[in-house]
Parts: C-alpha cells; structure tokens; sequence
DNA sequence: ACTTTAATTGAGTAATTAATCACTAATGAC
DNA sequence: GTCATTAGTGATTAATTACTCAATTAAAGT
C-alpha cells in the first residue's frame, strides 16, 4: 500500500466517522490527506468504494479482536469480554465502528456483517447457561450491547465505564 | 399552517427519517410534496430551517407524551412507564425521533433536549429507590433505555419488544 | 368591489459536487 | 538502461446543490 492510498483512507475515515458519509465531499477528503483529488478515484474507483475499503479494513481488524473472544471456553468469561469490547476500542478502530455505527440507520445490508459470529455464540452461550427463555435473554444481552456499543461511540468511553461493573452484575457475571 | 407547508413538514421528516439529512435534497422534497421548491425556503428561510421546525414539532409532542409520564408518584411505575417511551412511539413521532437519533451523531449540540426532564427525574428517583451508588444505577438505566430506543428507531418495536419484560425483571420493575 | 397581504410558482444562479481525462513522475522487471 | 506499469496531478466536466427572485394567484380585510 503506497503511502497517499494510506493518507486518503486516514483522511476519508477522519471525516466520514466525525461528519458523516454523506457530509463529507471528496474535496474534503483530498484537502485533508495533501492529495490531489483524482487520486481518490484511481485508487478507489468512487467515494462508495472508498467507504467499502473501509468497511473491508473494519471487517479485517474485528477478525483479529474477536478471534481470542470467540475461542473462550467459560461462558461468563466470554460474555464478560464481549461487554468489554466496547470499552476496548481505540484510534482506528474505534473511528471505523463509528463510521460504521453512525451510516446503519441509512443501510440496510450490513448489519455488521463481522459482528455476527460474536451475536451467534451469545445466542448459544446463554441457551447452555440458562434454561427459561433463553432466547429473550440472549436477545436483551445484544441489545444492551448494542446500547453500550453506541454510547461509547457517541459520548467516548470514560464517560459510559461506570456502567460495565453494574450491567456485568444484572447478568450475574 | 397551510396545508402545503404542512406538505412539505411531512415530506421533510419522511426523507429525512429515512435517508438522513445530509443525503435528502431540497428538490427531493419538494417532489414528494408536490410542492414548487422556492416555497420551502419561503415558509423555511433554508434547509436546516426546516430541519429546527421538526425538531421544535419534536419537542412539542414529547412534552405532551411526557407530561403524565413525569406526574406519576410510584417510582417503579414511573421507571417502568419510562422503559415503554419506545414502544409507544407511532408514526410521525417515530419518525421524529428516528430523524433526531440518527443525526446525533453529527449534532453535538442538543442531545435531546427535550428529554432532560426524564433523564432527571431518573436519577431522582434511584436516589430515592436504592442508596448504594444510586448515580451509576440511574446513569445504566439510561444507557439501557438509550440503547432500547435506538434498536427500536431502527429495527422496529415488533422485533424489540420480547426484550421490554426482560428488562424490567432486571430493575426489579 | 377594491386593496393589501400572503401563498405559490418556476425559471434562474452561483457554487459545489462526484467523477473524468490527458498528462507527467515514479517504480519495478528484465 | 529500457520499457511497461503504476502512482499522482490538476484542470475540466456535466450534473446537482441550496437558494433567489420576479411574476402570478389566492385570501383576507374593509
């Protein structure tokens, strides 16, 4: 990867994450990056693709935080880490969920296509760990994760960690 | 309010709702009113003129919705009626809300300032109902509602709505 | 009926938009 | 070193953008 692919992605995230997609204009993002703005469209065809490289690079760094996540045997243990995942997000990563989190009420195909996985063992963890209705507390679960998730993306994590001890105790983990 | 300005208010709040504020134009809505464009910024002066008039249409019905809401004496029915706010929401005021949440993002000016008073009565009340670290019981309570909110806004009370009693058994509601 | 005011139109504008294009500079293969 | 491929530029384009304005119609007041 050349060194201004870089800088526009650095850029694109920058202002789709803060802005949003629409808001931002490709000026905006060569501007941003010292870039000349027809390199965007070399690189990244349109200002979609563009957005799809960053979803790629999203998918590909959620792979690697989620891996050791997924291959926990405890079940508490597990869920314990997946309520902290949010708190865990930083720089980069943290800018590409918001990016992500911030255009899914205008997207309807990718329900975080790489978040799956994480919602799939939640659903079998609790139907091991439970035995009334275990599908509404494994659905609640990802809710209030979801919840978490959106607040720390909007507010910043300092502001929302005083909530994990308490909401660790309501699912008595 | 003349029925074309009532017109082109709909036509707003259901782009805007729907496809965010940034990616709805102004032609776009004045075709889905059947409406001439000049006229939006005769009734609106611009664009986010009209956005603040449905944000004020907001406030206006939230303070109708929250007004007995605020007046119940019983804490725990209070938390309880204030965990169905969600699911009560219908049609236009869904979309109301639905435009304000997804523009939270980006606007971090009002973070609905309309819904400070329940916010307060909250923590009111949790100083009132447990007394130890009342304040991160009523800080989660309201991540949870935020977060039920926001699953609600975009997936709809239908799919959301098994997880309602859940959470209530989880406050001891 | 007449006059004033408000509602509404649609053509028009300047600025901005995403995207293209002809071109040059750098890099790598051999 | 040559040549082919890729990286990079910046001027340009056609379309779209939010917004204006002069002219027309409808409503309201007296």
């Amino acid at each position: 990867m050349t060194s201004k692919k870089t800088l526009i992605l650095e850029a694109a995230l920058e202002l789709f994450s803060t802005k949003g997609f629409s808001a931002t204009t490709t000026r905006d993002i060569s501007n941003t990056a010292g870039v000349s703005e027809g390199l965007i469209f070399r690189h990244f065809i349109n200002k979609e693709g563009l957005f799809q490289a960053l979803v790629e690079k999203n998918d590909f760094l959620n792979n690697i935080l989620f891996k050791p996540i997924l291959e926990l045997e405890h079940p508490k243990v597990f869920l314990k880490q997946v309520l902290s995942i949010p708190f865990q997000l930083k720089g980069e990563q943290f800018s590409l969920w918001r990016m992500i989190y911030s255009q899914q009420w205008y997207r309807d195909d990718f329900f975080q296509k790489s978040m799956l996985p994480i919602k799939e063992k939640i659903k079998k963890v609790f139907k091991n760990l439970i035995h009334e209705d275990s599908d509404a507390e494994a659905q609640t679960f990802f809710l209030i994760l979801d919840g978490i998730i959106s607040s720390v993306l909007m507010l910043g994590a300092a502001k929302t960690f005083p909530v994990f001890e308490n909401i660790l105790r309501k699912f008595n983990l």
